[in-house]
RNA sequence: GGGCGCGUAGCUCAGUUGGUUAGAGCGCCUGCUUCACACGCAGGAGGUCACAGGUUCGAGUCCUGUCGCGCCCACCA
């Protein structure tokens, strides 16, 4: 069998499996049955994985295409009709960038067909799937957000809502991005801190001499302001109530107004009301029934009730507001001033808050249900502390501004009435007007947040509002997989939904992993460009290195640190695989075994009674070793502490199977080519880890496990067929993990020697083992082993060890005499110095506790009993290192 | 302002309910071309667990405070 020495990941990946990166799912193709669904990461109680976060995926949209792209065809680009329209959008953007062509201009209907060829040249890649576990469905529909079976769902909801009245349309003060030209909902706005000026401006008390100062950081706004406030309780300005100002450059009368928005501890405790331009003054202009006129517009562009200043910039105009102020000298004096400017999440533009018409989600009804669904443990978060988070959140909830002026996205299923002004809300478009008949019909051109419809993918992925078998198989699923980046965008809003509309949770358990970051801890954004190119890194480390070095990252919540050192050495791991069964393969040839994987039933195979032989210590070792791993990867798995099962497997793979066994191992096939069970056991241990080990690294453990596999029984099937390596108890044996300790221990300790005495590498030392009964009896049984792997040449003595000792290593358990010449003896009684101190310090701390009463007393007797028995030990090998230490001199 | 979280080896981080000598990877030092692997093997150094109190027989782990850092939300004329 060809095998190369070191492993090249691109060679094999793409042979077996088109992949899906992080945890959710993958698909095996070369499937003989057909294509097969298998849960990688999700533990195995899963019975459906709503999935679309992923650690490098939701940071990095762009490179999500590329990932895509680079997968093919068949690839199973799990799920998010969302991104699947963020996907689209940005593909959308990136071609009318290519052609020079500006959104705005082109027309409604030339860009949406435009985007439909787009779409259907990207289709493979940005294609919305959902994926389930073990069922054939209907992979080829393609489920854009602009595509049939979702606008029904999404129209079918929006009518739903409408009619329960939980959709309403109204004037409110929206965050408006003059850029994009649309609105934005609240947490789409990121607030920046930045420098700006408070201008304190003089405002004159109608037919008196005096006036009022006011304080604000946007002075443009002022044209339209059309009160000032003062606090009710504010015994300064009581002589001003019921009195009018004059508003400076527009001349205009307003009135002063007794409102709780003032703050007496604030500026001058005055403050000016522009109910169009400001979310407060908006809600104050309600309450004194103030007008409301409008300055800027949509553009960020002052309008005709702006006087002079119409035409100009918003920020021009606060230049030359100021200018003209200044010259009228009602400019009292500027500071300069911190605070949070808010911003489009999307363009960073500063945002201009207007009033405008838009659709609203009534959200404390729906949010209800969905906070006592977690209160209630319907749905559980994990880690669990994300519960508060999502509590504070739901519980403050905001209406919802779902209209958006973009292009892409659905339309929102409304039509005006052209002659009397109605609104007409159907699910197809209506023939007349619901009021006065008319036919004269528009729709709304609007479309809803992507949020929208992405809060309908637990069910409208299976084909609501139909009754289908999907939905009744798989509503609710077990598990939701995503960052907390979008909890409240997406995950609190799927909650509300499903609850609405299919009366249950749409998921048991949220499991909330943390964000990629660099190895100065940002977060990747192409903005920063500190993003790591996936198809750059699978290219350098492979797949399998990728995933494990992410999920060696992924401790439940933190972030996941992502380095080319840590996917580095996790290349290694994945070439320490591939050299283990270099050697088994290279072996099993010279030594004519049929590469032969225990049928199916492998788990009976574990049990060392199956061999005809005895099984070495070694075996039985192994095989207990093997079944804790399995164990402790298991509960790692279902807890998703999936850096603890990475961990696991790392260790016992390596320093375990490969350290230690197969070391082992190799002297068995060097004395006689390897005894029956030798060869079962280990092709059963090896066979056994890549199962083990397959989730974490589907390709490489792919490749081998079909290696081994077609030597053996018939064709193949895929390794992530079979069945997943469990805890048995019987197999757990502990007299063999002792005795393996033990013989360890032996090995350790003479290699220490070796290399502290500084004594020739190459060398065969001489030396005796002094040791008693069982030990005596093991290190007998085992002679070859240690003095191959210790390269030693030991004689084993029952007897007590000798007072001149010239250079040894003692323990509880046995005493390693090795001969040594004079000129190494300096070396052995600094090593045996620091011994001492260390177990002299131990000793002393041992007997310090034991000598408290207190301790001894209140403790559980475990404990203590434990602490006597180290301290018996410490002081015998204490005893022994000053004997030897003695000896010297 | 409200909420969440972090501070453990040079670096990046683990450390499940408090219990014997606090772990890993990378890096570092020493030695080794040992017939699977130098993406390797063997051995080793390195930590008063941010600081100060408290609870406890016992604290990296629980409580309080201080300092430093991060994130989320709300808001600021």
């Amino acid at each position: 069998m060809e095998i190369d020495k070191v492993y090249e990941p691109q060679r094999f990946e793409p042979r077996w499996a088109q992949w899906w990166v992080d945890s959710g799912l993958y698909q095996v193709t070369d499937n003989p049955a057909g294509p097969v669904y298998s849960l990688v990461i999700p533990p195995p109680n899963v019975t459906g994985s709503l999935h679309m976060g992923h650690m490098l995926e939701h940071t990095e949209i762009d490179s999500t295409i590329r990932w895509r792209r680079m997968l093919g065809e068949s690839t199973l680009w799990l799920p998010g009709t969302d991104h699947a329209g963020i996907a689209t959008q940005m593909v959308v953007e990136r071609k009318l960038a290519e052609e020079g062509l500006q959104r705005r201009g082109l027309g409604r209907e030339a860009f949406e067909k435009r985007v439909w060829d787009w779409k259907k040249q990207y289709g493979d890649t940005i294609k919305t799937q959902m994926v389930r576990l073990g069922t054939s469905c209907d992979w080829s529909r393609e489920r854009f957000t602009m595509d049939e079976g979702l606008s029904n769902a999404v129209r079918e909801v929006f009518v739903l809502l409408y009619e329960k009245g939980l959709v309403y349309r109204g004037d409110y003060m929206v965050n408006w991005c003059p850029r994009c030209h649309t609105a934005l909902s609240d947490l789409e706005v990121v607030y920046d801190e930045s420098d700006g000026n408070l201008w304190h401006i003089k405002y004159p008390v109608t037919g008196e001499k005096h006036h009022v100062v006011i304080a604000t950081t946007r002075p443009e706004t002022m044209l339209g302001d059309t009160a000032v406030a003062i606090h009710p309780e504010d015994e300064r300005y009581a002589a001003l109530h019921g009195k009018t100002v004059r508003l400076p450059l527009m001349n205009r009368e307003i009135p002063v107004v007794l409102d709780e928005l003032a703050d007496p501890e604030f500026g001058t405790g005055v403050v000016k009301v522009t109910p169009a331009h400001d979310p407060n003054d908006f809600e104050a202009g309600k309450r004194h029934d103030l007008p409301k006129v409008k300055v800027i517009d949509e553009t960020g562009t002052m309008t005709a009730e702006a006087g002079a200043f119409a035409g100009l910039d918003r920020f021009e105009a606060r230049k030359q507001v100021v200018a003209a102020l200044d010259a009228e000298g009602l400019l009292v004096k500027v500071d300069a001033y911190r605070f949070g400017l808010s911003k489009c999440q999307r363009c960073k533009t500063v945002v201009e808050p207007l009033i405008s018409r838009q659709w609203f989600v009534k959200t404390k009804p729906l949010a209800e249900p969905a906070i006592r669904a977690v209160e209630e443990g319907q749905i559980q978060f994990v880690p669990e502390n994300w519960t508060k988070t999502y509590f504070e959140w739901m519980r403050n909830i905001r209406d919802w501004c779902i209209s958006r002026q973009l292009w892409w996205g659905h339309r929102i299923p409304a039509w005006h009435c052209k002659d009397c002004a109605e609104v007409t809300v159907a699910r197809q478009a209506p023939e007349r007007c619901r009021a006065c008949s008319s036919t004269n019909l528009e729709q709304d051109p609007d479309v809803l947040d992507t949020w929208f419809s992405s809060a309908l993918w637990p069910f409208s992925t299976m084909g609501w509002p139909d009754e289908t078998a999907d939905l009744k198989n798989f509503y609710p699923t077990s598990l939701l997989i995503t960052g907390f980046d979008i909890l409240f965008f997406w995950v609190a809003r799927m909650v509300m939904m499903g609850i609405e509309f299919m009366g249950e949770v749409p998921f048991r358990q949220v499991y909330i992993h943390g964000l990629v970051r660099d190895a100065e801890k940002q977060k990747m954004s192409k903005t920063r460009g500190n993003t790591i190119d996936p198809l750059v890194v699978t290219e350098q480390y492979g797949t399998d290195a990728v995933r494990m070095a992410l999920l060696l990252g992924a401790a439940p919540g933190t972030d996941i640190v992502l380095t080319e050192e840590r996917m580095a050495s996790a290349r290694a791991f994945a070439n320490k695989i591939w050299n283990a069964a270099r050697f088994l393969f290279l072996k099993m040839e010279y030594s004519g075994v049929q590469p032969c994987i225990p049928e199916d039933e492998t788990r009976q195979a574990l049990r060392p009674s199956a061999s005809t032989l005895l099984p070495a210590l070694e075996d039985r070792w192994i095989l207990s070793r093997l079944n804790r791993c399995a164990e402790q990867v298991n509960r790692s798995l279902e807890s998703y502490r999936y850096h603890e099962a990475a961990q696991t497997l790392w260790h016992f793979f390596w320093h375990e199977f490969c350290d230690w066994y197969v070391e082992i191992k190799k002297l068995r096939f060097f004395e006689n080519s390897g005894l029956n069970s030798d060869w079962r056991n280990m092709l059963t241990v090896f066979e056994s880890a890549l199962r083990l080990l397959h989730p974490v690294m589907p390709f490489i453990t792919e490749e081998l496990w079909q290696r081994l596999a077609s030597g053996g029984n018939g064709h193949p099937q895929s390794i992530s067929l079979s069945s997943y390596p469990t805890y048995l108890p019987e197999l757990t044996d502990l007299p063999a993990e002792r005795e393996m300790a033990l013989l360890q221990e032996i090995i350790t300790s003479a290699r220490t020697l070796r290399a502290d005495l500084k004594l020739d590498p190459r060398a065969e030392l001489n030396g005796v083992l002094y040791a008693r009964g069982d030990v005596a009896q093991l290190a007998q049984a085992q002679e070859a082993v240690i003095n191959s792997l210790a390269r030693v040449r030991l004689q084993i003595s029952e007897g007590p060890a000798p007072q001149k000792a010239a250079a040894g290593r003692a323990t509880p358990e046995f005493n390693l005499v090795i001969d040594v010449p004079q000129e190494h003896l300096e070396a052995q009684r600094q090593r045996l110095e620091k011994e001492t101190q260390q177990l002299e310090k131990l000793v002393a701390n041992s007997r310090r506790q034991l000598g408290d009463e207190s301790f001894c007393q209140r403790a559980p007797s475990h404990v203590v009993e434990g602490i006597r028995a180290k301290l018996s030990e410490y002081e015998s090998q204490l005893e022994k290192s000053r004997e030897a230490l003695g000896n010297l001199s």
